[in-house]
DNA sequence: TTGAAAGCGCTAACAA
DNA sequence: TTGTTAGCGCTTTCAA
């Protein structure tokens, strides 16, 4: 060590110990000189411990104990280029589904040394250029987006920045960037083909808001074309989009049940809206399934012991999560390229549908 | 502008273009040299618009933009000593009236230029430690914790760093940091205090666990000690503690009904608790709250749908994590110290609770 | 109102 | 294996 770098070491230090004297932090460089070694093993004592002798190491580590040592998060980023976080964008978090994704992820993340950023973009696709600017601003090393209907900004926010992205929840042929998901279509595809093998003739739909959201819209698309494929009735009055909230599902049953020749059946965008239908039923004298077959879509935890207990689709969000974290985790370390991925999403039998009456 | 600073700018600049070809990321550096202003003026017009003139104000922003710059938090947050990020240590997200929390949390930081960064604990004191570590090596702003039961190194880190931190959900006189929550507590015994008034003699509880956990401690103790006011038993086998799920809350009603003299009203830790009780109550045939009666606590907005509709506690989440989220901001931004509050938390008498038969 | 320049605390070439 | 040193991209005195 050269008689200047001990002099400006010094200097440094005094210095912050005048000015900063309420909160005193210490830096690689006290570090280093406590330890009587330079601030590079420092540094790599830190980061890859393995390049430095025991003995260093040893005797840089107990001064990182002793002296409360924490790295700046912001100096490491800025001089690695690597922030060590890593964003999500999603929709709400009042969803039970996604709240279990997200926190998949997140302990995925904190499992190997990364923080979660989250921001939440209430299903507004303007709002979400903002929050995916500023997850970039602030370096997170990639980011977790739902489904792929997007602002143009976002996608060229992504392009520019180099930022490796995952779409979750969603499944489309080469999709701009990789897709964690489901497909959508075919599970409530599924759930009418059931239904109609059941001599449903007349079904109907709760569907989520399909605008700007390709999940719900898939959902929709699967009912309607596979009853058309059936060749029955597919018309707009038998399809209300609803938010998300029980008195929604509640809405929307009274809507579809105001018309003549009602539907026998009735297929959910997700269990809340299941729910409420179930909920307004029960009030209306409506029994279910005899007078009313109701599936639903997620499989929120509560839908098996409801009475009776909720035929629904089995969303695994808590493994979209970890194997999105995963992904991302592997491609930060060594490159490898983030692959799309279709999960199932199993119907499950349960007892909200039986034959019409 | 000197020449040396000219020719040092466009050293930079050109070693940049040839080594990272692939992404091009504009610095103040670019956007400077494209306007002919300095980085200062540059940083100002980011900053503090108003410091500088119209003239060269918009010459920037139009640099800003045609570049498509996006300024680096890293090197914001080392230069500036601020990070404009806030941390929030929850115990779970799967619990809905936390994620309605964080997201009201989030929602007010992101309306003001802040982002949050989330971690979950799982209600391991231990693990927690290592997540309050990394955030504040992240360098936020300030933090969120759920309670005041944390680890003695969590205390030490907050103290040492001096970060700004607050406790939600919890009530307690003096805290070692401010406390934005209800009284825990006060709640159940009002509870108590309306099935007493009810006629009930045996009351029971399906707790939270209490262990590491004072809300739940409170919860627990509110019911016992309003018990013992009223001169009625209060012994162990009455008080049984779950984890959150519906089937733990069978679970418990389950234990409950176990013994001799079982209780003629249950109080629930909270409403997934209370609906395992009503589920399990219902599978066994007993009517509620002819044969039982229940109470719960949350007021999640199922639980007003249910047949009959749960009596519960109604905990102000959103209210408290908007309120925290402010606080936080203000003394950010003026220095303001954040306050203690006490938020209340209503008894809703609904539907689940009637004399004992 | 504007600019020059010194860092913020760390990592990573490069040298030894 | 270890040290030297030049930045990472920004903010912020201090001068002008």
């Amino acid at each position: 060590m050269t008689a200047a770098g001990r002099t400006g070491i010094s200097a440094r230090r005094a210095r912050r110990r005048r000015h900063n004297h309420p909160v005193f932090k210490p830096t690689v460089e006290d570090i280093a000189v406590a330890a009587g070694v330079s601030t590079a093993t420092v540094s790599r004592v830190l980061n890859k411990p393995d390049s430095v002798s025991q003995f260093l190491r040893d005797k840089v580590r107990a001064e990182v104990t002793r002296l409360g040592y924490l790295p700046s998060g912001a100096a490491r980023a800025l001089a690695s280029n690597r922030s060590h976080t890593a964003g999500a964008v999603i929709p709400t978090l009042n969803n039970a589904i996604f709240a279990t994704a997200v926190a998949a992820f997140e302990a995925a993340l904190t499992n190997n040394g990364y923080t979660m950023l989250v921001t939440v973009s209430s299903y507004d696709h303007i709002h979400e250029i903002a929050h995916v600017r500023r997850l970039i601003e602030r370096g997170v090393d990639a980011l977790m987006l739902v489904g792929l209907d997007h602002h143009d900004d976002v996608w060229r926010l992504i392009e520019s920045s180099k930022c490796p992205a995952v779409a979750i929840w969603g499944h489309q042929d080469n999709p701009p960037i990789p897709c964690l998901g489901f497909d959508n279509a075919a599970a409530t595809c599924g759930v009418v083909d059931h239904l109609v093998g059941l001599g449903h003739r007349r079904v109907g739909m709760v569907a989520g808001v399909t605008e700007g959201n390709d999940r719900a819209r898939a959902r929709r698309q699967g009912v309607e074309e596979t009853l058309r494929r059936h060749g029955l009735v597919c018309t707009s009055r038998r399809f209300v989009e609803k938010p998300y909230s029980h008195q929604d599902g509640r809405d929307g049953l009274s809507e579809l049940l105001a018309h003549g020749e009602p539907p026998t059946a009735i297929v959910c965008g997700n269990d809340v809206l299941a729910m409420g239908v179930m909920f307004e039923a029960r009030d209306r004298g409506l029994s279910i399934p005899g007078d009313l077959s109701v599936v639903g879509f997620d499989n929120l935890p509560i839908t098996e012991h409801l009475s009776p207990a909720l035929t629904t689709i089995d969303v695994p969000s808590a493994a979209i999560g970890t194997a999105t974290a995963e992904a991302i985790l592997h491609h930060l370390a060594d490159g490898t390229p983030i692959a799309s991925r279709v999960f199932p999403a199993p119907f499950l039998l349960r007892q909200t549908t039986a034959a019409p009456a």
